[in-house]
DNA sequence: AAAGGAAACTTAATCGATTTAGTCGCTTAA
DNA sequence: TTAAGCGACTAAATCGATTAAGTTTCCTTT
C-alpha cells in the first residue's frame, strides 16, 4: 500500500520548500523554469492530485451540491437526479444525495450533517411530514449562514429561495384538452386531496380545460384520493366505484399509478382503452410507457427540472456575494407523450 | 448573515484558549467543571457543530462512502442505493453518489475525483464499457492506496475487494422450476448474450431447472439478445418471432421490459396467461407489479443487497488496519413473488 | 562602491479541529 | 526549605494546500 503523495512528500524528495512545489504546479513564473519543469515532471509521474479536502478547507468551499429527496424510488426523482448530476460534472461540481423517507427528522438530520461544512448549497424538495408541519427552521439556517438553496417539485412559501416548478396547472390543462379535442365530453379525473399542492394545481388544470371548451364540470367526476404516493386498497375500491358508477368517456389521472389502476378496472368492465374511454395521466414513466395499452401521459421532464435547479444554485455559488440577492421562480414545461390510450384528435 | 461558530470565535468569545474549548466540549477531565459548564452551555446557546471537513482533514477519515453505479434509472439500483443509505445512516456515514452512465471515461473520473480525500472506500457496480475494456487500473490504484471496495451486481474477477451478488443461476432455476410444477413443459428463455454474465448465469439457472425435472433443453427455446438494458425494435422483432413461432407454455425472461413485451406478443395472438402460456422474469419492479396481468417474479432483493454491501464496507473502514486482508463473496438470495402470470402449482 | 532591484526561493500564516507538550501557581512531603 | 506533584490552562504541532511576506544572491546603475 503506497501513501498519497502530498506536496510535502514531494518538496522534501526534490529538495526543495512545499511552496515551491505549490507554486510550480500552479505555473507561477516566481518558480524558475528548470524547477517547475523537474517539479512537473515528478509530479506527473507519481501522478499528484491534491487533496479535495484540504483545498476545501483553505478555500471554504467544497464544490459540492446537497440534495435532499423524500425518495430515491420514485422515477421521478431518480430522473431530476440525473439531471442535477449532469448539469453539477459539466461545472466541476460533485453531488451528495441523501434521502429524508418523507420524514422530518431525517431531513433536519440530513441538512444539519451537510452544512457542517461538507456541501455550498443545497437542492431540495421538501418531505411530506416537513410540510404538514410547517417547521422550517433547518431550512431557514442554512440559508441564514448564506448557503444558497434551491426547491423543486414540493416547495413552501415564506422561505428566502430559489423554486423551480413544474407547471403542473398547464400541464392537465395540455393532458385534459387533449382529450376533448379526441372526441371526450364526459372525463373524470383521479386527484389527491387539494392539500397537495401538485393535486390541486393539476385539478385546477382539468377545469380549465372543461372552461376552455365550454364543458360544465361536475363535482362526482373528480375524485379525491388521500394518498398521491401509493395505492392503498381502499383507495383501489374507490377507483374501481368511481369508474364502474360514472358514465364516462375519458379519464385523466395525477399520477401513473392512479391510471395503471384504472386501466385494470375499464379492462375488467369489458371496455376499450381508447374507443370507450380515453385515459391520460401526469408523469410519463416507465409504467406510462409499458403498460397494455401504453398511457398517453403529460411528460415532466425531470431531468431538465434537475439541470435548471442545479445550473441556478451555481449560479448563486459562483456569484460575488455582495450582489443584491433575488429570487427566482421557474417553471418547466410540461409536454404530452400521445400513445395508445387516446384517440387521434379530430381536426377540421 | 451570520457566520458559523468555530472554536475559535468560542474561545475569543468566553476569554479562554482554543485548545480549552475542545477539550471542554469533549468532556476532558483537564478542564474544570466550572468553565466546562460555561462552556458548553455557550454552544449549546449557539448551536455549535463542529466542522466536518476540517475534522476529515484532521482525522485523516471522511466517513463518507462513494457508491458509483451506472445508471440511477434502473429501479434495481435505486433499490440498492437506499439500502445502502440505510446502513450507512446507522453506521453514522455519508453516501456519495455517482454515475458513470456505462462510460469508461466517466467512472475513472469519478473515481479520481471522489478518491482524492472525499471518500473513505468505495462501493461499485462497473460500467459495462469497462467491463468491456477489462481496463481496471483505476480500481487497482484506489485498493493501492488502501481504501476498500466492495463491488455489487457487475463484479469482475482479478481484482483485490469483497464482492456481493445476486444468486442469479438459483434465482432463475426458483422461478423456471416454480412454472414447471404449475404444469409447464415447454418453456423458453428470453435472455442475453454470454457475455453479459447476469444472462449466462440466469440461462444456466433455466437449463439447471429443466435438468432436475427430467426435461430436456433445446437450443430453439433459448432467445439471446444483445441489450439488456432497454429494448430495440430489433429485439422487440425477435420476441415476436420466437413467441409466434415456438409453441411455448411457458416464458420465463432475465428482466421486466423483456417480460412486459413478452405479454404483449402473447396477448396479441389470442392467448392467455396463463392458462395457455406461463409468464415470469427476473427482476421484481414497478413494471411487473403493475403490469396486466401482473407478473410473477424473481425478487432480487437490492435493499438487501446495498445493506450487505455497505455494511462489508463499513466493516473494513473500522476494522484495525495491519490486520490480514480477506476478501469475501456474499450471495445475496432471491425470491418468488407469485403473481397473475403463472398457475397454482399442482400439489400431490 | 553603495544602493536598488529583480530572480528564485523559503518562512510563516491560514482554514478549523485535535492533541501533545509545555507553563504557572499552589500544595505537600522529605 | 525545596523539589516534586497536581490542577487548570495555554502554546504549538498537525492534517494538506495556498499565499502574503520575508530572505538571499547576484546584477545593475549612478
Amino acid at each position: 500500500m503506497k501513501r498519497k503523495l502530498t506536496l510535502k512528500s514531494i518538496a522534501k524528495e526534490l529538495g526543495v520548500s512545499i511552496s515551491t512545489v505549490s507554486k510550480a504546479l500552479r505555473d507561477s513564473p516566481e518558480i524558475s523554469e528548470e524547477t517547475r519543469e523537474k517539479i512537473k515532471a515528478y509530479a506527473k509521474l507519481y501522478n499528484y492530485k491534491p487533496n479535495n479536502i484540504a483545498l476545501s478547507l483553505k478555500n471554504r468551499k467544497t464544490n459540492t451540491i446537497g440534495v435532499i429527496i423524500p425518495q430515491i424510488v420514485h422515477h421521478f426523482f431518480t430522473t431530476v437526479i440525473y439531471g442535477i448530476e449532469q448539469e453539477a460534472r459539466e461545472n466541476n461540481y460533485n453531488v451528495i444525495i441523501c434521502l429524508s423517507n418523507n420524514a422530518f427528522d431525517k431531513e433536519v438530520l440530513n441538512m444539519e450533517l451537510l452544512a457542517n461544512g461538507s456541501t455550498d448549497g443545497f437542492i431540495l424538495s421538501v418531505s411530506k411530514e416537513t410540510m404538514m408541519k410547517e417547521d422550517y427552521h433547518h431550512l431557514n439556517e442554512v440559508i441564514d449562514q448564506g448557503m444558497p438553496v434551491v426547491m423543486f417539485d414540493r416547495v413552501v412559501e415564506g422561505i428566502q429561495c430559489d423554486r423551480v416548478l413544474i407547471d403542473d396547472k398547464a400541464g392537465a390543462k395540455k393532458g385534459v384538452s387533449h382529450m376533448i379535442r379526441s372526441g371526450c365530453r364526459k372525463i373524470g379525473i383521479i386527484t389527491s386531496e387539494d392539500y397537495v399542492s401538485v393535486g390541486r394545481l393539476r385539478t385546477e388544470g382539468y377545469l380549465d380545460a372543461l372552461d376552455d371548451f365550454g364543458i360544465k364540470a361536475d363535482d362526482d367526476l373528480i375524485l379525491k384520493l388521500d394518498n398521491i404516493d401509493d395505492l392503498s386498497d381502499k383507495s383501489k375500491k374507490r377507483i374501481e366505484d368511481f369508474i364502474t358508477n360514472n358514465d364516462l368517456d375519458g379519464v385523466f389521472t395525477v399520477n401513473e399509478l392512479f391510471a395503471v389502476h384504472a386501466s385494470r378496472v375499464i379492462n375488467a368492465l369489458g371496455k376499450k382503452i381508447p374507443d370507450d374511454i380515453s385515459l391520460v395521466c401526469f408523469t410519463d414513466g416507465q409504467l406510462s410507457e409499458h403498460a397494455v395499452p401504453s398511457l398517453t401521459a403529460v411528460s415532466q421532464h425531470g431531468e431538465e427540472m434537475g439541470r435548471k435547479a442545479a445550473s441556478i444554485l451555481i449560479n448563486k455559488l459562483e456569484k460575488p456575494e455582495e450582489e443584491e440577492e433575488e429570487y427566482t421562480t421557474a417553471f418547466i414545461e410540461t409536454s404530452l407523450v400521445e400513445r395508445e390510450s387516446t384517440k387521434e384528435v379530430i381536426r377540421r
